[in-house]
DNA sequence: CTAGACGTTGACGTCGGCGTCAAGGCAAGG
DNA sequence: CCTTGCCTTGACGCCGACGTCAACGTCTAG
């Protein structure tokens, strides 16, 4: 198949398929005209590349997911490089929700602060608008 | 006090303040020579500016924090823009942590799978999942 | 023959929050 | 006077995953 049947089997664009390529994920043979060709396997592969995307990975994160497939694995995901990145992947997020939940809670507090303290924190003495 | 010592007391570079400024946020006075000079108040409105970047605002996030120091009160969070903006993204935070949830238990599973079938998804043997 | 629907490469634009020069002005000490 | 060290404006670089043109070749239907 050429690259738009690709594209919109793969839900994606052609120019992010070329931009694959162009970073060594997506390998498409080529016809004599110079047309790319891509086959099952390389459509796999480009699902495989939009699911991880999908989830937050990097172009990089992904190369050992697509190497476990053109190795002709079913899944990406059972090679050891693969599971690595899984692994520190896993971590990374616990460590994002770590951060986030700081975050909530200190927005949840400062929330708190504003709407309990509503008028007392007003400003410059005399409850009234003057400023400056 | 000039922009070096600004930026030092803040804990920030001068580049950032300038930034800042081009962007409506810091209003520093200028002595006759053009060097801006800024006072208290604009060290406290940096102050802000810095913890709530710190924790993921956007510049444009924090402008009513901002507005609401220089409208004299003592936090920047008691003004109802500001109020508005920490519910936004207090849901925002929330949305955020719930999709990463989501990631993560995907990420567990093909984890969890990529381990149990190690060795029986393996290469080129006709002899496994022909699923697909 | 021509239109138009595909394909090709190349290159610049996007978004935010700055970092990092470049080229010059102003102040003060030796 | 010269150096050092602060200040000024202006402008390009960066990161990632593409979008969007431009200018051109190729294939097919009418």
């Amino acid at each position: 198949m050429l690259i738009g049947e690709l594209a919109q089997l793969a839900g994606t664009s052609t120019r992010t398929l070329r931009y694959y390529e162009a970073h060594g994920l997506v390998r498409p043979q080529r016809s004599a005209n110079g047309y790319r060709v891509y086959d099952e396997a390389e459509l796999r592969v480009v699902r495989e590349i939009r699911s991880l995307i999908a989830v937050g990975f990097s172009l990089d994160d992904i190369r050992p997911f697509v190497a476990c497939l053109r190795a002709g694995h079913t899944s990406g995901a059972v090679c050891p490089d693969a599971v690595a990145v899984l692994r520190h992947k896993i971590a990374e997020v616990n460590g994002c929700i770590e951060q986030l939940d700081a975050v909530r809670r200190r927005l949840h507090a400062q929330l708190d602060e504003a709407v309990t303290s509503r008028g007392c924190a007003a400003a410059r003495s005399d409850g009234g608008l003057s400023h400056h």
